[in-house]
DNA sequence: AAATAATCGAGACGGTACGTCAGGTCTTAAA
DNA sequence: TTTAAGACCTGACGTACCGTCTCGATTATTT
């Protein structure tokens, strides 16, 4: 087991932390990605800009927990199908996708992600493991009713339902049409059947 | 019919526009995007920056077009399937953007285009026309030999398309898989066929 | 005698130039010599740059025209004394510098005379040509009268007067005083008077 | 009394300062006033030019402290007779106005202030205080002595001073003779005495 | 209690890029 | 050859943000 490495000195204040977190997350919705600044970010939560430094490696890494903290980890309702399951999926992702702040801060900071080798990890790591946790468990149990999923990298499947999203929503800046989600659904449901 | 506005003054070089061009693509593949400044390219080229500013409105703009200039014209073949050519399309955008100055440029290129509302449009109106009209003969083309395509916008499929290859490649970082482009046109195809 | 050397092409257009000496000496007026530039000059006056270079070395050869045009020539008026004669040469000095666009524009247009050779000569040749024949014209007049002038080159007597009101008006900003010609009179008559 | 205003943060480096003086005095003397840059002064300096635009609103007001701060404190010594004053008082400003870095910057700099209201009121306040200082001495002297002075505004004198100095050396470009403090000293003082 | 150490807010630090503007030159078609 | 127009290259402007460093002042643990 790992001990912890004795702290010394002053501890962090908590405090600071949650601030900085609501500042960013304000920010990014008012003012969009590209003009939050981690000293606009210390300035609004009271802080020192070493405060913040102290925490994140930077803005990229500070508005990504700012605006993706909240994991809904409630788990997936069955809907007896996997086209029904898919839909609930892709809800999921619209929705999260098309909070304010969120839709501000993603083509920004999936960029600033993407450009930095240690960042760029942690989107598979971390970003999308939730919703690679629900594939996977809507495919088990699309097996256990029998229905047959094609040889396709769960992966790859994932990465066409999130950039789908992402891009119709975030790059274009589409509104969320009633039936995204649905369309969505029906044709990665159809595609991925086997036969 | 629209008269050419009497071009006044002194005409502009062309070859400033070449060499403004070429060094932003020869910047952007060396040292990427975000490391790329409109002074460099200026630099570079071996023109003032006012040069630069006064045909494109900043490096957003300048880098899609130092990027994304060589549309492919050529006419997509008929490989007598829905799925055989949206294989050929799709195989298509990998190529486009795993090229090394699109793959550097595109991340950061699409976020600061959707960053601003005028450039925005343009993602729909330049950069994803080529693909589309593709699209739309190729669905032309299953019509004509009986295969029904469902009820599902085509810019849907568009952004389905593109934003895959794009967050897959691009944004994840993976590598262009010798496979990547029949699976996608694979799932694809069979999840737009009517019934 | 001088030949004229043989005019070919197109005759220069005499109406530009009271246009850029006209444009000149408003824009001087209105927003001051450093915020008038060539370009701003050629703009109002309807009128290219070139024509501007053409004519003029640059800014400050512009603006010493546009500004000091009006030289005026008549007369000194004989008052009967070196102190009244004084009065009246540099109350004429003081009118000069007070006018609007002279007051614009005389601390910057020296400092640039100042800096470049060429110019500089034309301070003495051309700008203090009129003062300076006024003042050797009341230098004679004294002596016809028995008045005895003390050793002193008349340069340095004419720096003293056009220094004193230069930097008193245009540098400090002082308005001019009713007595101002007066009291500079009075001090410089007396103080050159032999014994 | 002023309190200290409680100084937070980072104190500034006070080598900072001393650097980005010298450099700007340097450049002054080797380039002139017109080409030198806060972008080269700040690069001489190694400095960055926030740190120079921290402490001065431009170039004119650090060009002035970088020439201008040597003040000479030293008591005007009593040489018995008002000429003999006066004429101390004027070598000191030909020695003031000759050094190279000064004859350098003099025009520029003066018509830079005179086009600032802010600066402008500097002149008076700061750059002729001490030699006003001086002449005020010097007039008192001469009251203790018996000799009277003509009711005439001590500015004015200062102006005279100042400004036939300026005029001569600096915009002329007339080398400083050998003679010049002792005309300037002669003219003034006998112009100035009562009868 | 004293010493040590990490944190805090504040803001200065050296850099770098921004987008604008002026300078003075050059190139066009028309006069 | 001049004209109006305007593009050309150069280089300075003053601003903003980056991520680091330096203050004096806290706030904890260790001696």
């Amino acid at each position: 087991m790992v001990e912890a490495p004795a702290p010394r000195g002053r501890p962090r204040d908590e405090r600071s932390h949650a601030a900085i977190v609501t500042a960013a997350a304000e920010l990014v919705a008012e003012v969009g990605y590209h003009a939050t600044s981690v000293s606009a970010v210390a300035a609004r939560a009271g802080v020192g800009k070493d405060t913040v430094y102290r925490r994140w490696s930077g803005k990229a890494g500070l508005v990504y927990e700012a605006v993706f903290t909240v994991t809904d980890n409630s788990p997936l309702p069955d809907t007896g199908s996997l086209e029904g399951d898919l839909r609930v999926l892709v809800q999921g992702l619209i929705d999260e996708f098309s909070a304010p702040a969120a839709a501000a801060a993603l083509p920004g900071l999936l960029a600033d992600f993407a450009a930095d080798p240690a960042l760029r990890d942690s989107i598979r790591g971390t970003f999308l493991r939730p919703a690679r946790e629900r594939l996977l468990e809507l495919f088990a149990r699309a097996e256990g009713r029998g229905e047959t999923v094609a040889e396709v990298p769960d992966t790859l499947v994932l990465d066409a339902l999130v950039g789908t999203v992402f891009f119709h929503l975030g790059i274009i800046g589409e509104r969320p049409d009633r039936d995204l989600a649905r369309r969505i659904a029906a044709i990665t449901a159809k595609g991925i059947e086997a036969r």
